[in-house]
DNA sequence: ATTATAAATGTAATCGATTACATGAGAATG
DNA sequence: CATTCTCATGTAATCGATTACATTTATAAT
């Protein structure tokens, strides 16, 4: 129990860091001949000061080339000043002017974008609730809809639920905000395109089973094809997983039915890419033989052989109303507002290349 | 100069906070019945600890559900725990793999990996010396080799320089570490692949002039062609850039060329794709009127119309390699070494697919 | 039993930015 | 002139984790 010493840390000037020129808050205040509160004023609401201090704390920042340490303003403010960007597959190019939506909104704001590819994690939900949970994160913007049911309760119970935007892709049972395209008005378009050109039997490969994008692409597949009063065949609906190797498994399993369809809507280009370098390697020609049909118009579609039919997404736009109904979602002086539940839908067009052709053989009720 | 009462900073148990289990490390001590800093050598030092203090503090930490905050434990430290890969085009499917093999080596070390796309941004010196500066990031793997020497003078400048290794690109007056495929033999390898088809009319379309990687594939086509004594064509090295559209461009003058190759070596996938899809634009067949070899094995390139034949990089290891080199140049603990600065090569693969055959005029001097 | 040494743990300062509350100066009002 | 109000700025606590140095405890040596 005796006196204990005074233990002093070692503290000279700027503190000794990795970096050579770490200027800290204190420093221009130095300078400035101020506090540091009223350095941080100047940043964050310049117009408590008056201008002649405003111009000397500037002045005194761009003289020492002050940057502020965002550890430390995060540990005080609570305020990561960062989003995570869940993608389902960064190989596919699909998700690049999404990304890039993403980082011009976010951008305006200061924030910044850290990706995350969900294959590479084991469970998403663990990976984003601790993010959010050590302060590295304030938000997220959800590329994947396949996100369990169990991972979502781990959002809920950690309270963090509300700071997730889905774009694109969605959970439907999650009810949390999300920016999608019109994917039951772009199915009706690629439907309705292969109709005009005179094709009756029309075969859609799918997404995967439990995945919304599907539903809704096949939705739109089979509510044009009961209005146009096409026939219906079961075997002419595979199912596919959006991955090139899908679309070649169901362009084996069309190549085999017995009465094959005359075109192809594919949910996706990549599988609409599988499907055709699978029939040309099985020596039939696209799109004499068989039209197809994809679904995004990513860049290469326009480069393909034959060029592919798609429905193009506006994905930069996608990118950008998600960040901002996410900048929203985050912030604080923002109360709930329960319309932000309601889906904000993007509009898609149907962009025409040489994947698409009439039918050589012309079914019985052909138009004209 | 009255006497000043003390003023109270408001705070009643765990912080209040976005999240709702905001579980502090002295929570933890609380519960384990130890200090801080105990529960802070648990988690960095456990070997300091007996086994019983070591598991009563492991017992709280996950009755507690307690997370480290990564933004104090960042200021503290002055390390930040995260890298920057900077990525010239996130819509390249090329860089995807790449990025999974950084992610697994960092993700051993606990180390989040950020992921900016060089396309968004106006200068990457500067983006990058403020991530440094405000303590976002401890190091760089840059996949962009077309940094400018005033920006990487940035870096010196502010002591970051150290920090940053390049991984498939690099800058070749920088003297920073690198990782790359053995660009030159690939070359080679494309080359004599056709050579042994018996073509020996071969073209080249090159990346973009001021690139290493043009540079050293060029360099590999033009000496493994004069090791062939083939014939030489000035124009038969027409400049691209990486993408599809300077396939495109690059398709339309080797078709207006008086002298026609019989076959293409193409400094990418995506430059191969561009050409392909502009010589059966214009009616030309691949790879019965020309054949293509692309560079990179991406994986649309087994889904093409006609499948291309390419040199296959290996880019999960360049991403491993990369960040373990990374990892080396950021440990406080490990001084530098000069052999770091030599480059680490990864080996390449021809991968023979449908895009080449035999020329179908056969030229004079034709093996057998 | 006493002393010395090593191991284990605790105290409190530190990291850098923000901000609640306090203080001082100037203007307006009675 | 005295009082009150508003604006501008300062002081010092806070955020949560780490760690230098101090203290306590356990073990080994004499």
């Amino acid at each position: 129990m005796s006196t204990r010493n005074v233990r002093k840390d070692k503290t000279n000037g700027p503190g000794k860091s990795v970096l050579q020129k770490n200027v800290r808050i204190r420093d221009v205040a130095g300078v400035a001949g101020v506090s540091t509160a009223t350095v941080s004023r100047a940043l964050s609401n310049p117009e408590l000061l008056t201008e002649a201090t405003r111009d000397s704390v500037f002045a005194a920042i761009r003289a020492t080339g002050y940057r502020v340490n965002k550890a430390a303003r995060t540990l005080r403010t609570r305020q990561a000043g960062a989003i995570l960007v869940l993608v389902p597959n960064l190989g596919n190019p699909f998700f690049s002017q999404i990304l890039a939506g993403i980082n011009q909104r976010l951008g305006e704001n200061d924030m910044s974008v850290l990706i995350a590819d969900t294959q590479n994690l084991v469970t998403a939900g663990e990976f984003l609730v601790d993010h959010f949970l050590n302060s590295q994160i304030d938000g997220v913007i959800c590329l994947d809809g396949s996100l369990p049911d169990s991972e979502l309760e781990q959002f809920r119970t950690n309270g963090v639920a509300d700071k997730i935007v889905f774009a694109c892709e969605w959970v439907h049972s999650a009810g949390l905000p999300s920016v999608r395209s019109d994917n039951i008005e772009g199915a009706r378009l690629a439907v309705r395109h292969l109709y005009e050109l005179g094709h009756r039997k029309i075969a859609h490969v799918t997404g995967p089973g439990d995945n919304v994008l599907t539903h809704a692409r096949r939705q739109g597949m089979l509510e044009e094809r009961a209005r146009l009063e096409l026939p219906v065949r079961d075997e002419w609906i595979v199912r596919g997983d959006f991955s090139l190797e899908s679309g070649r498994s169901a362009a084996l399993k069309i190549l085999d039915l017995a009465e094959r369809p005359t075109a192809v809507f594919c949910a996706s280009d990549q599988v609409a890419f599988g499907l055709m370098s699978t029939l040309e390697a099985r020596g039939l020609n696209v799109p004499e033989d068989m039209s197809v049909v994809g679904f995004d118009d990513i860049e290469l579609s326009d480069f393909y052989v034959p060029a592919l039919t798609t429905i193009r997404q506006d994905r930069r736009a996608l990118g950008t109303k998600a960040a901002s109904l996410l900048l929203e979602c985050i912030d604080p002086k923002t109360t709930a507002r329960a319309d932000r539940l309601k889906p904000v839908v993007v509009g898609v067009d149907l962009v025409v290349r040489e994947s698409t052709a009439p039918p050589t053989e012309v079914p019985a009720g052909s138009p004209e």
